[in-house]
DNA sequence: CTTGAATCCGTACTTCACTACGGAGTCAAG
DNA sequence: CTTGACTCCGTAGTGAAGTACGGATTCAAG
């Protein structure tokens, strides 16, 4: 399970990453990861590339991208035809930017109420909602 | 299905705030959004706040919170103890600004990827792995 | 050369967040 | 006062993202 010259084994990569061993195997039959050839003998040996690709999908799911979407980010870095990496990444943008706005609206109600909470001890009823009202 | 003096029913409600009925039932099962007493006859009545409270569950989960983590921010806003509130608000508000420092990261990225693609005709290869790879 | 941990692979189960379905009841327009 | 759209309620099914299991290798340390 440990790494050695020839690279880590699928156990290592997982530990490096912070995912399960399944969840490598999951991905890699999702084709999010490729499947390393067998260098020696049956055990496929990753890198570190493995492992920030890994770490990559697991970030990109905290922002709320699904494996389909994260597949198409990964095309876009595996980088193919410009026109196309080109409209991927104008629609990422813009789901990224709408996704900003959202968090940084939440960010300031979030910000007011913890600090209006400082201010008055006793019970608070906070317009938490009307945050993201406008959108 | 329309509105009447006495309010939004569940269909109305449902196709305000952008979600089918189901969902509206599904939310009362989780307790998400209080079952509102019969007023007339056996069909329960919705008001703009019911609307509200479905439009932010809605947009919470856009930003990548749970249905169970949003029952906390709806508790909050529903004005419990105020240091509980806090507590749970400064939590948040952790996750929020880390959130927000991912996409930014990521948004610098995307901007960078459509830029040099809109100059550069052909292939390109760019760290989009790099983005969040210092988190 | 044995032995035990780790890998390989397939299948099945789980959780979350809905979505579909179906039968019975209600209500407002014609 | 009928009719058809809508509501009520329960149960079951779906898709995404894993998680668990188990038997058959394989590899490395003793």
């Amino acid at each position: 399970m440990t790494a050695t010259a020839h690279g880590l084994t699928i156990g290592a990569l997982a530990a490096e990453a912070g995912v399960h061993v399944e969840t490598i195997r999951f991905y890699q039959r999702k084709r999010l990861l490729p499947e390393p050839a067998r260098a020696y003998g049956t055990i496929r040996r990753y890198g570190a590339a493995d492992v920030a690709r890994v770490r990559f999908i697991k970030s990109a799911q905290r922002l709320g991208f699904s494996l389909e979407e994260i597949a198409g980010l990964l095309a876009l870095e595996d980088g193919r035809h410009c026109a196309e990496a080109r409209t991927l990444a104008e629609q990422k943008l813009d789901a990224v930017r709408a996704k900003l706005d959202d968090l940084r609206r939440m960010e300031a109600v979030l910000a007011q109420l913890v600090d209006r909470c400082a201010a008055s001890r006793g019970t608070i009823s906070c317009p938490l909602i009307a945050a993201l009202h406008a959108r």
